[in-house]
RNA sequence: GGAGAGAUGUCCGAGAGGUUGAAGGUGGUGGUCUCGAAAACCACUGUGCAGGCCAUCCUGUACCGAGGGUUCGAAUCCCUCUCUCUCCGCCA
C-alpha cells in the first residue's frame, strides 16, 4: 500500500512512477476521496469535541439540581448527527482503503522500464549452458525412466499439475530442502522457522496476495483460510501489527513450506514436469530491514540465493525485472534463472524482491528508532532460496549422463546418505 | 465436539455508566545521590487519524480482543464473532 500522504503531497511523482507499470491506477479518485474524508473528519471531530465537553457538564448540572432537559434534547440530536457522519466517514474510509489496496508499489528508480519480461535486463551470468555430446532428456522423461517421478499416478491421486516423487526422487527433494536451509542458517545467518501452511485473510492482505489475486489462491471456505502460495506470507506476517526494536533489524528468516497456487492464468503453459505445479516445495528467505539498508540487503539476499546454485554447480543468470514484469508489491526484483536444457533457455528459479514499506504498511510492521524513539515502517524483502521442484528439475536435466543415469551434485551428498548416482 | 473461565498499556493487574488514557506494581528513559555501581528518591513514559506555516511542540479525536447496539455520556450494560485457558471426549 502506498502512503496516502505521499500521494497527497506529490501526486504527480506517484503518477509518473506508476506510469512505468503501464497500467491505469485511480490516483485522482484516491485524492478526491481523501479530500472528502478529511473534510468530514474535521467536521465530525468538532462535533465530538462539543459532545464530550457537554457530557462532562451534565453531571455537574444534575448535582446542582439544575434542569438539563433541553440540553439533553440538543445532545440527542447531536449524537444522531455524529453517528450519521461516522458512518459516512467509515464508508469513504473503506472505499479509499480498497482503492489503495489495489494500487501496486512504485518501482525503484533503478528499475528498467519495459512492458514485459522481454525487457528484463541481464545483470550477470554464472557458468555456461550445459553442453551434451548426446541427446539430453527432459526432466519428466528422465524422472520417469529412472522411476523417481510419477506424474501419471500423481494425476490419479489429485489431478494435473501435481507430482509424485518416488524413492531417490523423494530423497533428492528432501535433501535439497535440508541442504538449502542448512546453507542459509549456517553460512548466511538466517533463523529457521517452521510455519503454518494455511493463513488467514489478514495475512494474505498483509503481503499483497489479496484482495487483488484471490483467484490464484487455494481457499478453505469453512474457516476462510488460504493455503500458503509461498512462505513469504507466514514469515512476513510474523510481525504484523507489531512495533519492533531497532536493534532487532535486520532480521533474517528462512522457512521451507509447500506452496499452493491455482495457476489460474497459465492454462496450457509448462504442463509437463515439475516447472509449474499446483503444489511445489520452496525454501524462502525473508528479511526485515531498516529503510536505509534495504537495497544493500536486497543485493545480499540475491547473493545468498545464488550461492545455492553455485554450490550445486547449476549454470544461471541474474536478471533485473523491468517495470513490465515487476510483481504487484515489489519495488525492485532480481530473478535467478537456471539453465534448463529441455527449454533451451534460462528458467526462473528464484525471485528476490525489495518491497520497501509497501507490505509493511499493509501489514502494519513498524520499528522504533533507538535515538529519537520515532516509529517508522520497516522494509521487507524476500527471495526464493530456492524453488525446490525447479531445482530438482534443473539437476536432473543438467547432471544427466549419456547412460541415462544421474550424478548427484557433491554438495548434496551429505544429505542423500552418501548416494552419488541414481541409476535405473 | 461438550462444559466452564477469560481477553485492559512493555508485562502483571485494578476498574463494574460520568474530571479514566485509564489506580497500583513492573519494565524503560532522564535526573538526584555515589569515586563508580546497587539501593533509595523525583520526573517522564503508548499508537492511529485530522488540524495548527506537518515542526523532537500544541490542539482535537479515536483506541481497554473484533464488530454492532443502548445512552447526552460506555473499559464498564446488551448482542454477535474471534481467540486464549481449564476439564471431559476424540486424535497424529
Amino acid at each position: 500500500m502506498l502512503d496516502i500522504r505521499r500521494i497527497r503531497k506529490n501526486p504527480e511523482e506517484v503518477k509518473k512512477a506508476l506510469e512505468k507499470r503501464h497500467g491505469d491506477f485511480p490516483i485522482d479518485e484516491v485524492l478526491e476521496l481523501d479530500k472528502k474524508r478529511r473534510g468530514m473528519l474535521t467536521e465530525v471531530e468538532e462535533m465530538k469535541a462539543k459532545q464530550n465537553s457537554v457530557s462532562k457538564e451534565i453531571p455537574k448540572l444534575k448535582k446542582e439540581g439544575k434542569d438539563a432537559k433541553s440540553l439533553l434534547t440538543e445532545m440527542r440530536q447531536l449524537s444522531d448527527k455524529i453517528k450519521e457522519m461516522d458512518m459516512e466517514v467509515k464508508e469513504i474510509d473503506g472505499k479509499l482503503k480498497n482503492k489503495l489496496l489495489h494500487i501496486p508499489n512504485t518501482p525503484h528508480e533503478t528499475v528498467a522500464e519495459g512492458v514485459s519480461d522481454d525487457d528484463n535486463v541481464e545483470i550477470r551470468k554464472w557458468g555456461e549452458p550445459t553442453k551434451f555430446d548426446f541427446e539430453p532428456k527432459a526432466h519428466w522423461d528422465l524422472g520417469a525412466d529412472l522411476d523417481i517421478l510419477d506424474f501419471e499416478r500423481a494425476s490419479k491421486l489429485t489431478g494435473t499439475r501435481f507430482s509424485l516423487f518416488k524413492g531417490a526422487g523423494a530423497l533428492l527433494e528432501r535433501a535439497l530442502i535440508n541442504f538449502m536451509i542448512d546453507l542459509h542458517v549456517v553460512d548466511h545467518g538466517y533463523m529457521e522457522m517452521a510455519t503454518p501452511f494455511m493463513v488467514n485473510r489478514d495475512s494474505m492482505i498483509g503481503t499483497g496476495q489479496l484482495p487483488k489475486f484471490e483467484s490464484d489462491m487455494f481457499h478453505i471456505p469453512s474457516k476462510d483460510y488460504f493455503l500458503v502460495p509461498t512462505a513469504e506470507v507466514p514469515l512476513t506476517n510474523i510481525y504484523r501489527d507489531e512495533i519492533l526494536e531497532e536493534e532487532m533489524l535486520p532480521a533474517y528468516y528462512v522457512a521451507y513450506t509447500p506452496c499452493f497456487r491455482q495457476e489460474a492464468g497459465s492454462a496450457g503453459r509448462d504442463t509437463r514436469g515439475l516447472i509449474r505445479n499446483h503444489q511445489f516445495d520452496k525454501v524462502e528467505l525473508v528479511k526485515f530491514s531498516l529503510p536505509e539498508d534495504s537495497y544493500d540487503e536486497l543485493e545480499k539476499l540475491t547473493n545468498n540465493a545464488e550461492e545455492v546454485l553455485q554450490k550445486l554447480g547449476l549454470p544461471y543468470r541474474v536478471v533485473m525485472l523491468s517495470t513490465g514484469d515487476l510483481g504487484f508489491s515489489s519495488a525492485k526484483t532480481y530473478d535467478l534463472e537456471v539453465w534448463m536444457p529441455s527449454y533451451g533457455r534460462y528458467v526462473e528459479i528464484s525471485s528476490c524482491s525489495n518491497f520497501e514499506d509497501f507490505q509493511a504498511r499493509r501489514a502494519n510492521i513498524r520499528f522504533r528508532r533507538k535515538d529519537n524513539k520515532k516509529v517508522e515502517y520497516a522494509h521487507t524483502l524476500n527471495g526464493s532460496g530456492l524453488a525446490v521442484g525447479r531445482t530438482l528439475a534443473a539437476i536432473l536435466e543438467n547432471c544427466q549422463q549419456e547412460d541415462g543415469s544421474l550424478v548427484i551434485p557433491e554438495a548434496l551428498r551429505p544429505y542423500t546418505r552418501g548416494l552419488e548416482k541414481v541409476e535405473k
